[in-house]
DNA sequence: TATGAATGAGATTTCATTCAT
DNA sequence: GATGAATGAAATCTCATTCAT
């Protein structure tokens, strides 16, 4: 007999969610673990099923890796886009804005993955290839494009822009990093409200905005490098 | 007479080179392909010996790789306080000094070790709580250091300290995550040198600095989080 | 259809038999080569099995050696045991059933035990104790038990009896390890049958007895031991 | 001291002593864990020399294990053989001498050997065969033909000699294993002068000798033995 | 679909042996 | 004669993968 007209709920076996299942339990898996050293032993009994049956939906270790990563980031940088298109506020609001979103990801599973990237990339270029491109360059790309509608708009100060995603991210990508590597297995949390806060403010007043002395401060540039990225500034 | 010319290359005995042969080598494997992934065989080869020949300088696997950590990670940030030791120039000067000297430190070899242990920190808690004590907090330690001698003396506006020191380094152990991720194995460099020129830029002046409407930025928190770090400023 | 006729050698499961099988081929390579010499290999394949499916039931060589010793020495003992428990039988013939007991087991792979924990007892000192205690010292206690009915019975005459017990059994012991040893691999057979039945002559009535007596009991010549082992029972 | 130069006693290096003290620590060591688990490198430590200089004296691993076997047990058999040879007292009298000779043996390094040739017989067949002949076949030929004298003599009744050397010996062997396996690695002595009185007893008298005349078998102890064991006889 | 016993390639690790010094 | 760094064959052990049920 198949199936009697309600099994309870709880036992259930939903054909269609397995695959969600299983990557769950991987991703868990490979956060604590990276790859390699997770068994899929472990990932299938974490997932509630056998070895055997995780073959039924990926043909092997590497196919779930990359199911892995496919599947957690997409949602991630969609609505950090879709937060940025919807947005007609002034550019700096929407920054805070996307900066808060991504410290809501890193509570979420998903912030396992950018460590996960890193550290498989050598075993797996094309998946670091497909990352880059769907997440890292759309991602800064997004930021970057907030950045120049900002200085446009003279809501920021024409700042050269060429790498400015990246620093504005950065602390953001290290938080994840962060909580799955110190604060997972050295027991040392850190506080990334209050670090994306305090990142907050020196992104938008840097550390010498309104010093007292800051026009005498003006400096050259990192000594012996050229001057092509020379600030438009106030000229 | 004490040695000849030709010591046979087969015999050629360097008992005191050998440990430090073969941390470069398993810290170019492990950098490349990840700890598990890389084979004893290859460090061996690639160091000029004999796999039997690692286990006469250490006692497996898990202890060389510690080893190449601990090794190489010394250096770099003893030289980093020194180096704000020895500076009596004004903190961004020292501030600009430091984070060339991180630039530098990007082209070598220890760049690495970064990536390896985040990616390993969950296997190996130890040597994660070592890096965490001895390089994270040796280093942002530093940096607060120097960022309060900077607010002390003026240099600095009076901006909430507690995680600053998180956003200084942030790109600079990004860009050492992806020379050995994205740029070693999907092809793509990131130009360091001009994202530490923007990012210091950044971090002196902010996004808004000296822009025109600056005053009217003044603006809350990120929404919810208490204000307990507003800045103190000279208003 | 629920099986067919002729499950494929291969796939015949026998997850219930396994472990039997396996320890008795590794008892079969212990006793033959000793615990080192052995590969897994080999035992394996005297198994029918591969390398891999040892460490589904043993998890290294070390616990499936201890497997070994302990799944087959409790049935000789518990046996031994219940013999004597059993028996309201004279003293004298309950010894000669016992020592006739013992002689059964040494055409037994059983036999291979004591010379394997003799030969390991420094690599397995929790074995050895294990052994001493579950083997020993209760198959010693039980011996003594029985020499001091007999004792109380005027069975046997007042010797003392305190290591009588190992003396009882050392020319059994000895020819499971003659067996093992000198027969197995210097094509040197002891008959132990005949061993045994001069032993209990020996244990009954000594080298002395009635010599004073001589020409009552004046026997013939070891050859032609037809009487040898005529029972010397109360008559 | 020796020779003249007089070199520090102690650093004296003595090329004819080195075999020797080689084997000694050979010995040792595979009496302590046997002949595959002794690693080279702790015999030559023990022995106070290199690895190298093992092979300066012995070919390999196996001919050194046989070099200690032969070495070692030369003395004891033919001290035996000469102790009979040269007695010309009575045989019960001789053979207590010999049983006490073997207990002396107990107590030398060289009671390590019967464990050593019992485990490896099947990995040093020509040693085994050497040992059985040299040793085992001679040590109870020894015994036979003392036997044998003494019922010629009528000072041992008529018994079947075939085996009975075996059970004269086979307490002393096993007095020597249990030395090497329960005493040293499981912590349990086996006092083997009290076990060699009885089982001399029970040699000579038998459990059941005289037990209807007790009275008449009174007969002295081993000599030099206290006489605790004394026993409870009828009187 | 799901199972899980079995597989076997491949990794780490050991250690007897060699040989330039 | 003595050394000990280096070797490399061989062993144990792991675990992704298979497949009869």
């Amino acid at each position: 007999m198949r199936h009697s007209h309600k099994p309870s709920a709880r036992w259930r076996r939903r054909k269609e969610d397995r695959p969600a299942e299983i990557i769950a339990a991987a991703l868990a898996g490979f956060a604590e673990r990276g790859f390699a050293a997770t068994r899929l032993e472990d990932v299938a009994r974490r997932a509630g099923v056998t070895k055997g049956t995780l073959y039924l939906y990926f043909p092997n270790k590497e196919e779930l890796f990359k199911a892995v990563v496919r599947r957690t980031i997409v949602a991630s940088i969609a609505e950090a886009e879709s937060l940025v298109a919807q947005s007609s506020d002034a550019a700096p609001v929407v920054l805070e804005r996307l900066i808060a979103h991504w410290l809501g990801v890193i509570g979420t599973p998903a912030s396992a993955i950018p460590k996960l990237v890193l550290s498989e990339a050598g075993n797996f270029p094309d998946l670091a290839r497909f990352y880059l491109e769907e997440v890292v360059l759309r991602g800064t790309a997004l930021i970057h494009k907030l950045l120049q509608i900002g200085v446009e708009r003279g809501e920021f100060r024409a700042a050269p822009l060429e790498h400015a995603a990246i620093c504005v991210i950065a602390p953001m990508i290290l938080s994840m990093l962060w909580r799955h590597s110190f604060e997972r297995h050295a027991d040392h949390p850190l506080d990334a409200a209050a670090l994306t806060r305090v990142h907050l403010d020196l992104l938008l007043h840097g550390l010498t905005d309104g010093t007292r002395a800051a026009p005498l401060r003006r400096r050259r540039d990192i000594k012996g490098q050229s001057h092509e990225h020379r600030r438009i500034g106030k000229s």
